[in-house]
DNA sequence: GTCTATAGATTGATAGAC
DNA sequence: GTCTATCAATCTATAGAC
């Protein structure tokens, strides 16, 4: 990571430390110093540190929501071809996995989830509001996707279960509850495959609820 | 609320704006002026700013965690008596109801619940552990009971549904996406009690799913 | 108990040399 | 592009008068 340029290393330390301790509890100081790049480097290539938000967000959410958005539009597209209507795991499923996906795929993506993770329930607007204003599009997609797969379920009611799944996914990914700490003397924990098998079987089920 | 003394309009308003704006994003000067008292005054009734916040969490949920736990502990004996397993529905009932209540209590009561639902994701540990503390041995107590009603279900993966579970439950009691603006043209909002059932029913299905 | 005034530390941002 | 030095604003906490 220390090879990489100066900007990257911002960056990829930006996404470290805003997922492991907040946007606001990050002080350039300490970032730029395990970043090993100058203080005023920041604001050299970034501008303002919320600017330096904005970049990390976007460098991976933009794929990472392509990426959604194809594979819900599929399973919507295959559902239309068969003449049926569109399965709900399958809509979570093209929903959840890419995130979960994408995690795996290094310690730096990790991170990245889990500011995506925690973004949901950023108490400060100016957080929140980079993270919905990508994410509503794939959202809404999503919803009129659900309606076509359980059109029994009022709109009001999926909404709200859909809010669930979100909290659900959000906690998942950014949680720093550890659960042998918890409840001490558990087996050993869940891979990252298991998890993922169990956060779409929780939500599925959720939604799927009498 | 103006008219209390002076350590109850702090506590109130440092309840309110810690669940709105966070614990470290709210400033004591914004606190007192709020609160119409002296910026000193919370360190003469309090000691420190850490120090409100572990009285304003003590105050509610002390009581609201010993009625969770009487609540938990009833079912547990009833289904003791009848020589039966308890159902994990009731159980989730016994540890949800009790907070969904409180919240519908007074407008005090949804601020000090919106505190406890974002405590679970808060990235700073000196405020994530007051509440962790005070809830551990209600969710070491739920923990057992459900493995008493669902025998079938591994711990590590009944552990793993009860961390999803808390963070359905902590994005439902904080979360401030507003869903009309999320997709537009929804029909009217679920009352207090019609998200207390729905939030019951979906993580009671998301726990028993297959 | 309540107030003013201020200490002491930390923050984001920038000016200007190299 | 990178650096040092520094500004201006903010914060928590406290000392001391009343």
């Amino acid at each position: 990571m220390s090879h990489a340029d100066t900007k990257t290393r911002i960056m990829d330390t930006a996404t470290q430390l805003f997922a492991r301790d907040g946007f606001h509890l990050t002080s350039l100081r300490t970032l730029t110093e395990q970043a090993n790049v100058n203080l005023a480097a920041v604001n050299y290539h970034f501008g303002t540190k919320e600017e330096l938000l904005q970049a990390v967000i976007s460098r991976h959410l933009l794929p990472l929501n392509n990426i959604r958005q194809q594979k819900i539009e599929a399973v919507l597209a295959q559902a239309e071809a068969d003449n049926k209507p569109p399965v709900a795991k399958d809509l979570l499923h093209a929903f959840i996995k890419p995130t979960l996906d994408f995690r795996n795929s290094g310690p730096g993506a990790k991170d990245f989830i889990a500011l995506i993770g925690r973004s949901l329930s950023e108490p400060d607007e100016t957080v929140r509001i980079y993270f919905i204003q990508q994410i509503l599009p794939i959202f809404k997609l999503l919803f009129t996707g659900l309606q076509k797969a359980l059109p029994e379920l009022p709109a009001n009611i999926l909404m709200t279960r859909l809010q669930f799944t979100l909290g659900t996914m959000g906690h998942a990914m950014s949680s720093n509850l550890r659960p042998d700490q918890m409840v001490p003397g558990l087996p050993e924990m869940l891979s990252a495959d298991e998890l993922a098998k169990e956060l779409i079987n929780f939500v599925t089920s959720g939604l799927e609820a009498p």
